[in-house]
RNA sequence: GGGUCAGUAGCUCAGUUGGUUAGAGCGCGUGCCUUAUAAGCACGAGGUCGGAGGUUCAAUUCCUCCCUGACCCA
């Protein structure tokens, strides 16, 4: 006996059953450990920071990590899955500061770093509960008791240790340069991080006039552009393009102006169209070179200048695109500035401090921050008649990341990784790695490396790793550097460790490794720089740090030396997978990963991103709650191609439910309904080579060994989204709607037993093997159906695939089961035309085949098509046969590339060849007409009409219906209406499949004649006993009809 | 401003080595089938395959330009 099923089955509450039993039996751990060690399959886990709540998109990511996972270890591999959790960087800081009230580091000073670090430590794992709920619930299998955690000190350790190897080869260098800098963290960001907070920013544009001093253009002004008022009181220079031509040209209202000749437009002098007057008229022009040198005075005189400024240099980079071809010059906000400072020796102003805010001898603007400082700047330029016009605009601007507040390009120390050094190297690597999709390796990913930038590896901040580089300053002022790479070089280069640190005490973090001092050999003292490092450096130094290599697991690290697999958000391009590139191509030559998986953002079903402020937010654990674990799982992945983005929409689980799940479910039922009926058991059945089994049989199985195959080399493929379709598509079309279907009769009565135990058998070896496809995608249901199907077995996560068998595939028998459901079809159609029920049987089907092919296949599918269509006769006609006429299309394939020009021609030729001439081109292979020579290839030949019959085609079939009924047909069709009527009554009442009745009728004669000729057959189809004609009077009818007479029954249950 | 990807029915998605008649599901309407099915089938309504040019005998598919959106970068 099987286990039964449930009427209704809520899957949320199997899942709970199912994750208890996980647990119970160790099953994740035994789905590891029972692997060969010598079968191997990498996984690594980027690592969450667990000091934020789990949402909706990590569910997909996770999902996708878990598939991998358990199809693999299906396939017998053995597949770690160590979990991971970043806990360094700006993320951990922003939200204790939060909590904290301190906004900024002044005040992070005053509160102490060692509690700062420490409320940072205690909040890292804030939220770990509902990380590790979100990760059982959803049934990602994943080692969290033995996690790796970037802010121990083994994993410090380990960092140290590849920093020092970057150190060691010259690629670690400390630089003055202009870098997007957050006033709040009051830190440079790497551009991966600029590359998470673009955000629109609605600025001003304005057109500044700067007055020349120097006699050649005294009176005149230059005109120029910027977007950055906020930089003006720190310039301290102007420029043009030298190659560039410009103009001096004076407007309609009097003003004299210099700017590029090129940008000289209506919209910045708009013509006065009442008096005519040009907008301006052209008074000369010269090469921008020219202008070189030409002072002019300065809009604000806020500080005491060491250096010569306010003139004109020239610059390449100065474009024609926009604005006037004249930019104005703050060496310490911008990249280009700072080096046109360099080349003219200029002074660096910087009247914004790292806090964003203005210096106190600013004027108007102290103590203003740099953005909140435009409208003030703004005004004052237009009091002091500088203004010449001002633009709004908006446009994308990158922002921090975690404080959402627009970034400064500054001037200031940090230190940087060279990997433009061996950009080479990574681009190469690159083009090793299987990415999906392909696009993103080739494109997003290869360009961004092309356009590589030395890594800002940095921060001035509290809680990171802390940079392993002590320094000393020699006579010079020439500061000279060591970099650690272990606690035990640590240990023996420092004069104080023991003052610092003590056995049962090490904390690698500020402030205490800052108190470390060392002794360079040539005996200075060294001070530890006081930067930490960015936190994208611990995550992407996780595939050795996580093992705390090289100081221990040496062997398994290399073993495990680049992953097999990854999978994160799109998002990740340029973070994590980035920083795991660039570290594993310096120190391993390899890339540390190999086959990767994107996946999209989850935005709302209006494409809006979701967030807290919108109210759009999904809540993963209300979906699971509601659909459960697998149907979210299903959704995730199969619905839409999982690099693109989703939109969530709760009515798409909905569908996923009652289309896939439900079908399955109800398939199940349905087998196990039977089997318990019949007493059937696969394991205990003797069974039946597929050989000896049906034809229908032998389809099914032929289809579902097609499926497997084709399921593999999807899944292999990392295609996850196609082979969930497939699977779907077999389990819906082939399985329930046609082959349950057509064989229900055969599972019902054991008339022959052999067949009856076919059917069971063949049924239970696809639902067996639908089950292990589903297993890594949904692994609750899939698990539930296995424990029921064999109890004795332990899970099916431990279970591994079969390999298809090849030779249960019939390539040939799919045709011809394609060509009856085809048939099927269109002859449905001719029914519903025609009003034609299928319950009424009728006389033959005749259909026309051109060849002896096409007729062998229909006389192997015939017994099912009649039965399917209710039609007693299938007459088939060979295509010579007088009655039908043949017809041709061209088959422009072929006729394309011979005729070429010609083929409308040729086109109107085949479409109006004869009957006849068909024949003979069938018969020749070849048929000359109006000079051209047609052969066989070059036409489609199908039958369009059949004299004296309802025709209808489909493609190149034509099926024609006889129509014309006969007594016993209809009262044929009258006994199947009757027992429909009987089988919905049954239905209604809840009477079981095998409860037997007695059958009182009132009808009229017509009727109840055809019942009474045809009874034998209709009682054992509703399962009764004794059929009377007549009862007492006082027993209350059921009424209905059959062909609009009236038909009244009285069912008696007897057993 | 540049790059990548996308734009196919009201919605979610297939499809295309270029072949004349572009498909499915959901939703809507009408029938039908069924003692496994909240399912299925048929028919109907619903498409300038984002727009405009070009190449070609033939373009949703290839090329160019443009529009819209997402992501990325200045």
């Amino acid at each position: 006996m099987y286990k039964s099923v449930n009427e209704n089955i809520r899957l949320p509450e199997i899942e709970k059953e199912i994750l208890t039993f996980w647990e119970n039996n160790k099953v994740f751990e035994e789905s590891v450990t029972s692997r060969s060690d010598k079968k191997t399959f990498t996984f690594y886990e980027g690592p969450p920071t667990a000091n934020g709540l789990p949402g909706i998109h990590h569910v997909i990511s996770r999902t996708v990590k878990d598939i991998v996972c358990r199809y693999k270890t299906m396939q017998g591999y053995r597949v770690h899955r160590k979990a991971g959790w970043d806990t360094h960087g700006l993320p951990v800081e922003v939200e204790v500061e939060k909590k904290l009230g301190l906004k900024s580091k002044d005040e992070i000073y005053k509160f102490g770093a060692i509690e700062f670090n420490n409320a940072c430590k205690d909040s890292i794992f804030t939220y770990l509960e509902q990380w590790e709920d979100l990760t059982r619930r959803m049934g990602y299998w994943i080692n969290l008791k033995d996690a790796y955690v970037t802010f121990h000190n083994e994993y410090i350790e380990s960092v140290w240790w590849a920093l020092k190897k970057f150190f060691a080869a010259g690629l670690i260098y400390k630089g003055f340069k202009i870098q997007p800098f957050c006033p709040i963290c009051e830190s440079p960001l790497s551009s991966h991080e600029v590359a998470q907070g673009y955000q629109e920013l609605k600025e001003p544009s304005i057109y500044v006039k700067f007055k020349i001093k120097s006699d050649k253009y005294k009176d005149a002004d230059f005109l120029v552009w910027t977007t950055t008022p906020w930089t003006l009181p720190s310039n301290v220079a102007l420029c043009v393009n030298p190659k560039e031509e410009y103009a001096l040209i004076e407007t309609a209202k009097g003003d004299k102006l210099i700017l590029a000749k090129k940008l000289i437009n209506g919209k910045l002098f708009p013509e006065d169209s009442k008096s005519g007057i040009p907008a301006y008229n052209i008074i000369e022009s010269f090469e921008g070179i020219s202008l070189e040198y030409i002072e002019y005075e300065p809009l604000f005189n806020f500080f005491e200048l060491e250096k010569k400024a306010y003139y004109v240099t020239t610059g390449d980079f100065v474009t024609m695109e926009d604005g006037t071809g004249i930019v104005h010059i703050a060496p310490a906000f911008g990249e280009d500035d700072y080096q046109v400072g360099l080349k003219y020796d200029l002074p660096l102003l910087q009247a914004v401090k790292r806090s964003g805010l203005f210096k106190t001898n600013c004027g108007n603007f102290a103590n203003m921050n740099f953005k909140d400082a435009d409208p003030k700047i703004i005004d004052d330029l237009k009091i002091s008649g500088r203004l010449f016009k001002k633009e709004m605009f908006t446009h994308s601007y990158p922002h921090c990341w975690r404080h959402k507040v627009p970034l400064m390009y500054y001037a200031t120390d940090s230190w940087f990784i060279k990997t433009t050094q061996y950009k080479d190297k990574m681009i190469a690597l690159n083009n090793e790695i299987n990415w999906n999709p392909e696009e993103f390796g080739t494109g997003r990913f290869g360009n961004w490396l092309e356009e590589n930038k030395d890594w800002a590896i940095s921060r001035n901040r509290f809680w990171g790793t802390p940079l392993p580089i002590w320094y000393y300053k020699d006579e010079n002022d020439k500061e000279h550097y060591e970099c650690i790479g272990s606690i035990e070089e640590l240990k023996s280069k420092s004069i104080n460790f023991e003052d610092i640190y003590s056995k049962d005490f090490l904390d690698l973090h500020k402030p205490y490794i800052d108190r470390i001092e060392l002794k360079s050999k040539d005996g200075h003292d060294m001070q530890r720089v006081p930067e930490v490092i960015d936190c994208w450096f611990d995550s992407g130094s996780m595939p050795f740090a996580q093992f705390h290599y090289p100081f221990e697991n040496k062997e398994y690290f290399e073993a495990n030396y680049p992953a097999d697999f990854i999978a994160e958000g799109v998002d990740q391009t340029r973070g994590w997978f980035y920083s795991l590139h660039a570290i594993g191509s310096f120190l391993f030559d390899k890339p540390a990963y190999k086959n990767l998986v994107v996946n999209g953002h989850i935005l709302d079903k209006f494409a809006k991103k979701m967030s807290k402020s919108l109210g759009n937010v999904v809540n993963p654990f209300e979906m699971m709650e509601k659909y459960g674990a697998d149907i979210l799982r299903w959704y995730l992945v199969a619905g839409s191609p999982i690099w693109k983005s989703k939109l969530f929409n709760e009515d798409d689980l909905i569908d996923i439910k009652n289309k896939f799940f439900d079908t399955l479910l109800n398939t199940y039922k349905f087998f196990i309904m039977y089997a318990n009926i019949t007493d059937f058991d696969y394991n205990k059945s003797h069974v039946i080579p597929v050989k000896e089994r049906k034809e229908i049989d032998r389809w099914i199985i032929s289809k579902l060994n097609s499926l497997k195959k084709e399921y593999y080399a999807q899944m292999d493929d990392y295609e996850i989204t196609k082979a969930c379709r497939l699977l779907s598509d077999f389990t819906i079309d082939e399985i329930s709607n046609w082959y349950v279907r057509r064989n229900r009769r055969r599972f019902r009565t054991g008339e022959d037993k052999n067949d009856n135990l076919a059917a069971f058998q063949t049924l239970y070896e696809c639902l067996h093997e639908i089950i292990m496809m589903l297993a890594p995608v949904s692994p609750f249901l899939s698990e539930k159906i296995f424990l029921d199907f064999d109890n004795y077995r332990k899970s099916i996560h431990l279970s591994e695939f079969s390999k298809f068998d090849r030779d249960l595939i019939d390539i040939k028998l799919e045709e011809q089961m394609d060509l009856a459901q085809r048939v099927v079809n269109v002859v449905r159609a001719v029914r519903v035309k025609n009003n034609l029920k299928v319950r009424q049987p009728l006389k033959q089907l005749l259909i026309p085949v051109l060849n002896e092919q096409d007729k062998e296949n229909l006389k192997k599918v015939e017994d099912i098509i009649l039965e399917e269509i209710n039609v007693r006769n299938l007459n088939i006609i060979e295509g010579n046969s007088e009655i039908i006429r043949k017809k041709s299309k061209p088959n422009f394939k072929s006729i394309g590339p011979k005729y070429g020009k010609d083929v409308k021609k040729v086109q109107q030729i085949i479409n109006g060849l004869t009957h006849s001439e068909i024949t003979e081109l069938e018969a020749n292979d070849s048929l000359e007409k109006d000079s051209f020579n047609l052969t066989k290839d070059d036409v489609e030949i199908f039958t369009e009409n059949i004299e004296g019959w309802i025709v209808e085609t489909d493609g190149n079939l034509t099926i024609a219906l006889d129509t014309k009924l006969d007594s016993e047909l209809i009262s044929e069709g009258i006994s199947r209406e009757f027992v429909n009527r009987i089988q919905n009554y049954r239905k209604a009442n809840n009477y079981n499949v095998n409860d037997r009745i007695n059958v009182t009728v009132k009808t009229e004669s017509e009727i109840l004649d055809a019942i009474m000729k045809n009874f034998d057959s209709i009682k054992t189809e509703i399962n009764c006993d004794k059929l009377s004609s007549s009862g007492s009077s006082d027993i209350s009818y059921y009424e209905t009809e059959i062909n609009d007479i009236p038909c009244n029954f009285y069912i008696e249950k007897i057993s």
